[in-house]
DNA sequence: GTCCGGTGCG
DNA sequence: CGCACGGGAC
């Protein structure tokens, strides 16, 4: 850890250069810079973890505008969930966000949580969104890691690739020993709003990241800077506003793109395509019931079509009618 | 074809 | 821990 302390004493011309270029770069998505509730915050959150920001952008903005609140979720058909889900993929979570839509009504009068226990507890919420949710919801001082935050601070603090599979202690410490301070504690307290607007701001609604929490923006800022400039493959170091300060670049990337271990999953002719086939059809068929037969020409595997099917059910994503037609669920 | 990530479960 | 889980950009 000693070379650790080397880099840490430049936390803070590294925490100017990355404000800095957040306030310039950052994207203007409708649930950032206090423009939403923190059940907006918490329903982007879930959209993206599987989906690039600018795929969920249009579903969030749709999804908010019939359903504002947990309470709203709580009460509408799992059909229209499901559709309105449309092709974010993995629709299971669509269910989990509307059960956690339901408890958030039920057991906290449709107020989400500010405690990251209680968030972690609720169906589909794990470290990430929970942390996320603390920190970019509430402005409460809370080390968020995900993939993108691990790999920027593993190379800009350590000079080298994070590792796949869980966060190591190291790299928890890490996130936790960068992480600013927020001097003023009145400061946490502004992002609680009730403004849910959903129109585009005015760009100069950006001068409100400066409004933020210090630790709020950086969690943002990093993280951002890996979706956007220093991604796994091929980081743009010639336009990163780290460069001057990022040991990894100093060290001439090495092992670069090495990180990730986890082998690669097909999906092309997987059961998941198949399964994501037979549920935009049953989203096409609105409300009709579609039989066995209909699905034929998803998957010439009978074997497998039957096992997509069941699977399906199981998850809760269809319903079988007692003469074996397939429909959305109630 | 290759790349992409968090959650839940076994 | 390993694995399942979509879908689109490139």
């Amino acid at each position: 850890m000693e070379n650790t302390e080397t880099a840490l004493a430049e936390t803070e011309p590294i925490r100017l250069r990355l404000f800095d270029w957040w306030s310039r770069y950052a994207r203007d998505l409708p649930w950032r810079f206090g423009r939403t509730t923190p059940w907006g915050v918490l329903v982007s959150e879930v959209m993206s973890q599987q989906t690039q920001m600018s795929r969920v952008v249009p579903y969030w903005t749709a999804w908010m505008r019939v359903w504002p609140d947990a309470a709203s979720l709580a009460a509408a058909p799992k059909a229209e969930v499901i559709t309105a889900w449309g092709r974010l993929g993995y629709p299971r979570r669509a269910l989990r966000l509307q059960e956690c839509a339901r408890q958030v009504a039920s057991q906290y009068a449709d107020r989400l949580p500010r405690d990251y226990d209680q968030l972690v507890a609720l169906p589909g919420i794990g470290d990430y969104t929970a942390s996320a949710v603390m920190s970019f919801a509430y402005g409460e001082r809370i080390a968020v890691i995900d993939t993108n935050i691990r790999r920027v601070l593993s190379r800009v603090f350590l000079g080298r690739e994070s590792k796949g599979g869980a966060a190591s202690r190291e790299e928890r410490q890490l996130a936790w020993q960068v992480l600013p301070e927020d001097e003023d504690p009145e400061a946490s307290d502004h992002r609680v709003n009730g403004d849910d607007r959903l129109e585009t701001a005015d760009p100069q609604i950006r001068s409100a990241a400066w409004r933020e929490p210090p630790s709020a923006r950086w969690n943002q800022a990093v993280m951002e800077l890996g979706a956007t400039v220093c991604v796994a493959r091929k980081p743009a170091c010639d336009i990163c506003p780290l460069a001057g300060h990022c040991r990894f670049l100093k060290a001439g990337l090495p092992g670069l793109g090495s990180g990730r271990t986890r082998p690669r999953q097909r999906f092309a002719g997987t059961d998941r395509q198949i399964r994501g086939s037979i549920l935009q059809t049953l989203r096409q068929a609105s409300g009709a019931p579609v039989s066995r037969k209909d699905l034929k020409p998803l998957c010439d595997d009978e074997i497998r079509l039957d096992r997509c099917i069941a699977s399906l059910d199981e998850d809760g994503l269809l319903e079988i009618g007692q003469d074996g037609s397939l429909s959305l669920p109630q």
